[in-house]
DNA sequence: TTACTATATTGCAATTTTATCATATAGTAA
DNA sequence: TTACTATATGATAAAATTGCAATATAGTAA
C-alpha cells in the first residue's frame, strides 16, 4: 500500500475533523455567504472562522470571490452532502447500540 | 447551530483523518480481514494496527468477532464507499487546478 | 503445568492542533 | 490625507495525537 496516497488523503479529511469547520462546511450548503455571515451563523471568533476557512480553501473544499469589503464562500464540492450524510448515519447507528446496550442492561435487572 | 453535534460528528472524522487507519479502511473495503492480514497489506506496527482497529470499531465505523486467536475485522458502514469517492474527487480536482496554475505561468514565460 | 501465538494495552517523548489575543492588510468613504 | 470596516495573519500556551517500544492478556497445544 502506498502511504503517501494515504497521507494526502488523510490532509484533506484532517481540514474537516474540526467542529468550526464543520460548522462553516454546513452553514454553506445553503447558499454563499459572507465571512461576517458565518461568524454570526456559528458563534465563533472572527479570526476563527478566517482560519479556518483559509484551511478548507486551501484543501480545495471551498471556493471564494471578493466583492469590495466582502469575501464570498461558497462549497466547491457537491459530494459534501453526501459525506454528511454518512456520518449522520454513523452516528444515529452508533446511539442505537448504545441504546440497545441500555434497554439490555434494564432486562438483565 | 449546535456546537455539540458537530463536536460528535467532529469525533468520527477524526477517526478517519490518520493515514494508517484510512489504509486499514481501505483494506477491508474488500472484506473481512484478521489483525495480522491488516499488518501484513499495511506494513505498520501491530500495536499501531491494534489501537488503530479499537479507534475505528469505538466510533462504530468497523466491527469485529473473535474465532480462536484471530479477532476478523469488517466495515459496519457502506456509505464508506461514497466517503471515499468524494475525496478522490476533492484530490483529483486539486491537481488539476495546480496543473492549470503550472500551465499559464509556463505561458506568461 | 509450560511454551507459543494473536492481539491488546501502557508509557512516553515528539509532534501537531487548538483557540485566543493582538495586530496587519485591503478596500471604502469623507 | 484620516477614519472606518471586513477580513487575514502572527505569536503563543494549552491540549490532543502520534508512533514506537515494552509489556500484558487470552486462547491453543503439548
Amino acid at each position: 500500500m502506498n502511504k503517501e496516497f494515504y497521507k494526502l488523503k488523510t490532509e484533506i479529511i484532517k481540514a474537516l475533523a474540526n467542529p468550526t469547520r464543520l460548522m462553516i462546511i454546513d452553514c454553506l450548503r445553503n447558499g454563499e455567504k459572507t465571512v461576517s455571515e458565518i461568524v454570526e451563523i456559528t458563534g465563533e471568533e472572527q479570526s476563527n472562522v478566517s482560519k479556518s476557512l483559509g484551511i478548507l480553501k486551501s484543501n480545495g473544499l471551498i471556493k471564494d470571490r471578493k466583492i469590495g469589503l466582502n469575501v464570498f464562500y461558497s462549497l466547491k464540492c457537491g459530494c459534501l452532502d453526501d459525506f454528511f450524510n454518512c456520518f449522520d448515519n454513523v452516528i444515529s447507528e452508533n446511539l442505537k447500540y448504545q441504546q440497545e446496550l441500555l434497554d439490555s442492561y434494564k432486562g438483565v435487572k
